[in-house]
Parts: structure tokens; sequence; C-alpha cells
DNA sequence: GCGGATCAC
DNA sequence: TATGGTGATCCGC
């Protein structure tokens, strides 16, 4: 546990990791060494600089380590005196810039800034309490946790999204957790409702392990490590002011009593009655500010940390002189580089910064001098904005150096890998690919590419990604490329709204005429034979990648991925009226911009736009001499309507090469539809493939009873669901089980079940485990935007793992940033209702 | 749209 | 021991 959270936390950042590697008097050390030094600036902007918050803790024995490594030379030491040239030099043409400035540009700036200045004046807000909550030293805090000479004893600890859940919304349901140790509050429409409250409301009680012997001692440890010391715990400075230890009216109800502690209504008392309950919560403690804005409630939680809170009032004067001595550094979004540039002209406190208005209004970007002026002036923003979708998602690794194309195509290969499979977790596809590099100087390149249409499996980013590495190779040719970081990023994801869009136009295609599917079982089998499968592929090599990988090679687009792509969206952008085209495409059939179609089994283009025609292509096409033997086709003449069709990969032994291709690009396009589940809706389809646990090495790629044997089993629910027991063609096999959302299998202990979608093995042997995390790699997207348009209070379903254990740590970064993507649970029949209701509208 | 850079956590 | 990973944004081109 402790091993794990320190991996996770340390991801954080630097700064809070030089908050426990330096303390006061080591950076009196360092600074001497600095002023000694020739090395202007390299250490300050190696971020041994204290201004941003307090360093605490440490051995002068490191930094000297430190300063030694740093001035020997290394290749990173001399990239970053090479970056601090480079700012120098940035620095020196300010500075030029600024020397050609007349008196008559500024005086005419200064009006304009003053202008500006009014405006910004009368909009000031101070009509909104703002508190932000930062949880102190949260990584050394819970190493001391989890130090065994401190007594071993469970502990809460947490991150702010469990916080979450469990406090902080009790005060701002819509509050705003900034990674895993910060969160913005708006408590303004709390602190009304507050104010009502009997004392009883207000009252809570001491954690009762805390009044144990043990636990005074674990107090005193705490409280010496916490270096505030008479500011620990359930300290007096806690309650020292409205708020009053309730022991004398131990009649009140019960025993329970002695330890409680009731806080006022005011917005001070709020915030200690927060603190005091995340520290009973995690035994750890954190700071908070209060202000009528974001940016001032950030650098007021710093004020006076640890362990305490500090408040601005709503009053602008109160704002101003808070901001008056204030170092610019302190200012979010002001960083060391900034902070240079500003000094350079004589600006360290933001008082100056406001002086000095006219001037920047010259020599920086128009964003940038709003910001100083803002920041100057207190202002800043008073709602808690909901994080926005999603930019772009990468992965990117840090080695020791790698000089082999090989070798550098082969990591290529795996970060696209990884970075597909975390994309297609969330549904996400984007057109644009970035290639990361550092060389074993530290010098970062970026090479992009932005391809017509959007990609999002390893294969797809690959294809990109390999170019842009084969680029650079060439471009140092004949020297060998040497890097230590590569990473990949994607981004230019499709806009909710084009979603939306597609998702409509997806329902609405299969709605219209005969559902497609590539799938039939065959009756008399049972499911558990189609679902069991010996051979040896493994999740990486799985038969899906080999078919993705063929398809790639042949440039052959995924079926729907091509409808949706080019075909659905092909005239949408030139559409001046979005509306009109929306309702242009929703009739497919009848649209102009869908001519081409291309058949999902012999991958040609009918050039038909009647549905009926195109079906009975695909009738025939399948029914033709392509699956002749060991494909059955059927139309399913019993079912009704929009009934799907399965079609069956039966178990063949003697199964013809030539045939081969044409099952493959079957399966393949089985493929396509489950990875385009999230835009197609097919939200409950589900496919299960189970492979023999067998290693890697031992795959035979090209053994045709694996490919036969390797069935799909598409169980589709929805809109009209075939119940699998109904569907008389089908044998119900013994153990199946039946829930409101699917049928489900067993699996057999042995077996290891490969989700189709992410490709991952799955942990459980739980087909109703497995099933449910299908559906959360096909469906996440509709299921978040379903959840967030109903609220009917059905039981919560929780789609997470059973076994989540601390999944708050857990949680990848970008949760950290937008725990409403993490989903941890849904309402299922909610969700089912929905999806029943919008498919037959 | 691309590439470098800055910043936060 | 040797110096992270992810995401957003801005600016100049």
């Amino acid at each position: 546990m402790h091993k794990y959270l320190m991996t996770s936390f340390g991801l954080a950042g630097t700064k809070s990791l030089n908050k426990f590697l330096f303390s006061r008097s080591a950076m009196d050390d360092i600074k001497k060494v600095y002023n000694n030094s020739c090395n202007d600036g390299v250490l300050l902007r190696m971020g041994l600089n204290d201004n941003k918050a307090g360093m605490q803790g440490l051995d002068k024995e490191k930094i000297n380590k430190i300063i030694m490594e740093a001035t020997k030379g290394s290749r990173f030491y001399e990239n970053e005196l090479k970056k601090d040239k480079q700012l120098n030099q940035r620095i020196e043409k300010m500075m030029q810039l600024k020397e050609k400035i007349t008196s008559q540009q500024l005086l005419k700036a200064q009006l304009q800034v003053d202008k500006l200045v009014m405006e910004l004046e009368q909009s000031r807000n101070l009509s909104c309490t703002i508190v932000h909550i930062d949880m102190d030293a949260f990584y050394a805090a819970v190493e001391m946790r989890d130090n065994p000479e401190l007594k071993e004893k469970p502990i809460a600890v947490g991150s702010m999204s469990m916080l979450v859940r469990e406090i902080l919304a009790e005060y701002d349901p819509n509050f705003m957790p900034m990674g895993l140790d910060e969160a913005y509050l708006n408590i303004t429409e709390y602190l009304e409702e507050r104010l009502n409250w009997p004392e009883d409301k207000r009252r809570w009680y001491f954690n009762t392990e805390s009044t144990t012997e043990n636990d005074k001692q674990d107090i005193n440890m705490s409280a010496k490590f916490s270096l505030n010391e008479d500011a620990f715990s359930s300290s007096p400075l806690l309650f020292e002011d409205n708020a009053s230890l309730t022991d004398d009216h131990p009649e009140q109800r019960g025993p329970s009593v002695v330890n409680s502690v009731v806080f006022g209504t005011s917005a001070e008392e709020v915030v200690k009655e927060i603190r005091f309950r995340i520290e009973q919560k995690t035994r750890l403690t954190a700071s908070a500010g209060i202000a009528p804005n974001t940016m001032l409630a950030k650098m007021c939680s710093d004020h006076n940390k640890p362990n305490g809170q500090y408040r601005i009032t709503p009053e602008r004067q109160a704002v101003l002189d808070f901001m008056k001595d204030l170092p610019i550094r302190k200012v979010p979004g002001i960083g060391k580089v900034t902070e240079k540039m500003l000094k350079a002209l004589g600006i360290v406190t933001c008082s100056e910064l406001y002086q000095q208005r006219a001037l920047l209004s010259l020599l920086f970007s128009e964003a940038s001098w709003h910001n100083f002026l803002d920041v100057s002036l207190g202002l800043g923003s008073t709602h808690l904005e909901k994080d926005g979708e999603r930019k772009s998602m990468s992965t990117e690794r840090t080695f020791s150096e790698i000089n082999t194309a090989e070798d550098q195509y082969s990591l290529c290969r795996e970060l696209c890998r990884d970075l597909a499979q975390e994309l297609q977790k969330e549904g996400l596809k984007g057109k644009t690919v970035t290639l990361k590099l550092k060389n074993v100087n530290f010098e970062v390149k970026t090479r992009a590419s932005t391809v017509p249409s959007s990609v999002s499996t390893e294969e797809e980013i690959f294809a990109v990604a390999k170019d842009l590495l084969g680029t650079e190779i060439d471009t140092v040719s004949p020297h060998p490329l040497r890097i230590r970081l590569m990473g990949v990023r994607v981004s230019g994801f499709l806009s909710e709204e084009e979603k939306k869009y597609q998702q409509k136009s997806i329902t609405n295609f299969l709605k219209s005429g005969k559902e497609i599917s590539f799938l039939r079982l065959e009756p008399g089998k049972s499911n558990q034979e189609y679902c069991t499968k010996n051979s040896e592929a493994t999740p990486r090599g799985s038969f899906f990648d080999k078919k993705r990988a063929a398809r790639q090679q042949n440039n052959e687009d995924l079926f729907l991925n091509e409808m949706v792509d080019k075909q659905l969206f092909h005239d949408r952008k030139s559409s001046a009226n979005f509306m009109e085209e929306k309702s242009k495409v929703t009739t497919i059939q009848n649209s102009a911009a869908c001519k081409i179609f291309t058949c999902p089994v012999c991958f040609e283009e009918q050039r038909s736009s009647n549905l009926e025609e195109l079906n009975r292509h695909l009738d025939e096409c399948l029914a033709g001499s392509l699956v002749k033997d060991t494909v059955e086709i059927s139309k399913n003449k019993n079912s009704k309507e929009n009934t799907f069709n399965f079609f069956q990969c039966c178990k063949n032994e003697n199964v013809e090469v030539c045939q081969k291709n044409k099952t493959d690009q079957l399966a393949g396009t089985c493929q396509s539809t489950s990875t385009s589940g999230n835009s197609a809706r097919n939200s409950t389809e589900k496919f299960t493939q189970i492979v023999v646990d067998k290693p890697h090495e031992e795959r035979q790629p090209s053994q045709l009873s694996d490919m036969a044997q390797n069935v799909c089993i598409k169980q589709s629910l929805l809109p009209k669901r075939i119940p699998l027991e109904n569907a008389d063609h089908l044998e119900k096999p013994e153990n199946i089980e039946e829930t409101s959302s699917s049928c489900f299998f067993e699996a057999k202990e042995d077996n290891v079940l490969v989700c189709p979608v992410c490709n991952l093995e799955q942990k459980t042997t739980s087909l109703m485990s497995f099933n449910r995390h299908v559906d959360i790699c096909l469906n996440k997207g509709i299921i978040q935007e379903l959840t967030e348009k109903n609220d009917c209070p059905t039981k919560t379903y929780n789609m997470e793992n059973s076994d989540r254990v601390g999944l708050d740590l857990q949680l990848h970064s970008q949760y950290q940033k937008r725990p409403s993507q993490a989903i941890p649970s849904i309402q299922l029949k909610c969700f089912l209702s929905d999806y029943v209701a919008m498919c037959s509208v």
C-alpha cells in the first residue's frame, strides 16, 4: 500500500517534492552557494527556489550532492544552462523593446489600460465565498502514516475525490477536485442555509480512537512531523473562536457528546469544520483559503500552511491589502520563467505589477498583460467551471539511451498500443498524432501529423507515428538517433456535439432497416463451446489484433467507422446549417452524403444508397461462395424486423485456406463493430472471447483451427433484444446466468477473459464482471451521457470491479483532473430503460 | 496546423 | 540514482 501510494503521488510534482527536500536553513546554504557561484540563474531555474512554497525537512548532504551533480557538467545541467541562456536572450530582446518605447506611447497605453481597470473594477464580484482546500504534506504524511515505527493502524487515506463523496459534497455538490490533494468549493449557498441550523446539526464528534493513549503518542509524532508546533490535529488552535467543546452537556445524547465540538455558522467556522472532518476521517491535516474568488482562495490556503486557514474578507480593500506585498511567484500561473522576466523589469510584488501595467501592456501579449492586470487587482473566477472535454491524451516514457531504429520503432509501437487502450477506454478518436522525442542531451522535439479520419487503434496511431519517427531518424542519418524519452499523443477529438450527432445517425441507421450483424450461433452447439477457445492466442496478439493488422495493411477501413467518419460526416462541416444537415443524415438512405457503402463481407464499395439493395447484396454476399461450407447464413425470417441476424463461424476442422481471408474479414468486421460500439450505441452487445492462458511465444498466428474456434458470441439486447434462452436456434447453456442487462456465461477457471475492445486480460473469471467491463469499454461515453441526463433514484450499480480497493488512489492522472470521467458507478436501470426509450423513438 | 515553451499538479 | 508524466495553453510562424 505504502509503496503504491508513494508511486502514485510521486507523479504529482516537483514543487511538492521540493517542499520536503529542503528546509529553510538548507535553503540558506543553497543561496550561499548560489550567490558565490558563477551559475547565475541556473539553480533558480532548476527549481531550488522557495518562493512558491515553504520547504521543509532535509539534510545538507543531499543538497550538496545535488549541487555537485549540477556543477559537474552533466548533460542535464548543460541543457539547463542552454535553456537559461535562451531565456536571457528573450529577456534581452524584451529590454531592447522596452528601450524603444517613447513616453508618448507609454502615456497612451496608460490611458487605455486604466480604462480597462475601470471596467474591471466595476465588474468586481465580492459576493461569492470560495474555499480552496489543500492537503498538507501529502506525501510525507502518507509516508509517516505507513512508517512501521508508528504503530500499525488502519487509516483512511484518500484522495480529494473520495473526500468528494464523503465530506466536501455536503458543502458544495459541485465542488471541483484538482488532482489528489486539492479542491475548490463554492460555499456561498451553503452558508445561507446554514445560518438557520440548530447547534446539534453543527456538532461533530472526535474519532473515539484518537482519545487512546496510543493516539496521543501518534499525535505527538505527527506534530513533530508537521513542523507546525502549535497546530496539529484537533489542536486548540482549530477551535479557539466560536467553536465550543461541549463536554459539559453529557446528558444530551449519551457519552459520545463528551468528545464533540460545535462549529459556528461563519465561513471560517465552516472551513474549520471541513478541516476537522477531513482530519478525523483521514488523520491528515489540511490547509484552507477563503476568499471571493478562486485565485485568491488558492493563495490564501498557502498563507497559513500547514494546518492553517486564512480568509480574505469580501471587501475591495482587504483584497488589495492582501495582494500588495505578495510576490508574483505566489500567483498561480506565474512560473519561474515569467518571474524572471518580470524581475528584469523590476517587478517582484503584485503592487509593482500594477504600477507597471502600462509598460506590461506594451511588452507582453494581450492575454498575458490582461492576466497580469487581473492578478494585480485581485480578480479571479467566482464560479467553479466544470472541466471541459478532454483535448488530448498521451503517453510517454523515459529510459536509458535507445539508439537503434529497431528498438525505437518497437518502443513506438508499444506506446501506441498503450495509448490506444486508454483511448478506447474513453471511446476517443483523434485526428492528430504527435510524437515527442527527447535526445540524450535533453533536447525535446515534437513532431505532429494530422490525418483526415480520426484514429484510435494501435495500428492506426502507429501508422502515423512511425512515419514521424522515420523522418526524425532520417534527419540525423547517418548518425543514430539517440533518445532518452519517447511519447505519443493523440488530439483533435470529435467534440461532444459531433459524437452525439454521430450516435444518433448510427442509431437511426440501424433502426431504419434491417439490422446487420456478422455472427450467428450454430444450433445444437452449446454456447460454452463457442466461448471456450482452445487456442494459443494471447491478449496482445489476439485474433482481433491480427485482423486489425491485416486490415490496416490493406488500407481497408472499418465498416462502421468508415460510415461514420467518412460518409455520414462527409459534408457536415461544409454545411452552413447544422440542423439541416442533421436531418438530412438521419434519413441516411436518402442522404446524398451516403453514396458509397462498403460491404463488410466482401469489402467492396457498393454504389447503391438504397438500404434494401445493400441488404440484398449483403445477404447474397454472405450466402454466396464466400462462406458456403463453413459459415451458415440465415436471414432469420422468424425474427421480427429489427432482430439481429446471427452468422456463424462454425467449428469446422476442414476450413479451406482460400476461405480463410473471408472469414478473417468477417471476424475483423465483428471487431470493427465492437470498437465503434461507443458511437454506434449498440450498447449491450457483448463479444465474449475466452482463450486459454498460454505464453505469448506459443502463439501460432496462422492456425486455422485457432481462427475457426475463436468465435465471437454476440448477444444483442437492445433495441429489440432476443433473450438467449428464447432464441429457438440457440441452446441455452446449463450455467447461464440471466440478469437485467444481459445473458452471461460462466468461464472455466483456467480460462482467461480478454476484452475484445481494450484487449486487456480481465482478472475476473466471472462473466458477469467481464461483461460489465466490456460494457464499460463500449459505452463509457454513452453511459455517462445517459446518467447525467437522468436522475432517477434507482439502485446505484457499481460498474467497476468489486475489488476496487483504494481506486481513488489508483486513478490515472486524467481521472484525477476529471473525476467525472472516472465513472465510478452508474444507475444501470435508468440507463437501460432510457436506452429502450431512446431506441424506440 | 505545427513546434517550442511554460505552467500546474 | 540521476533528474517524471500528463494535460492544457500560448505564441510565433
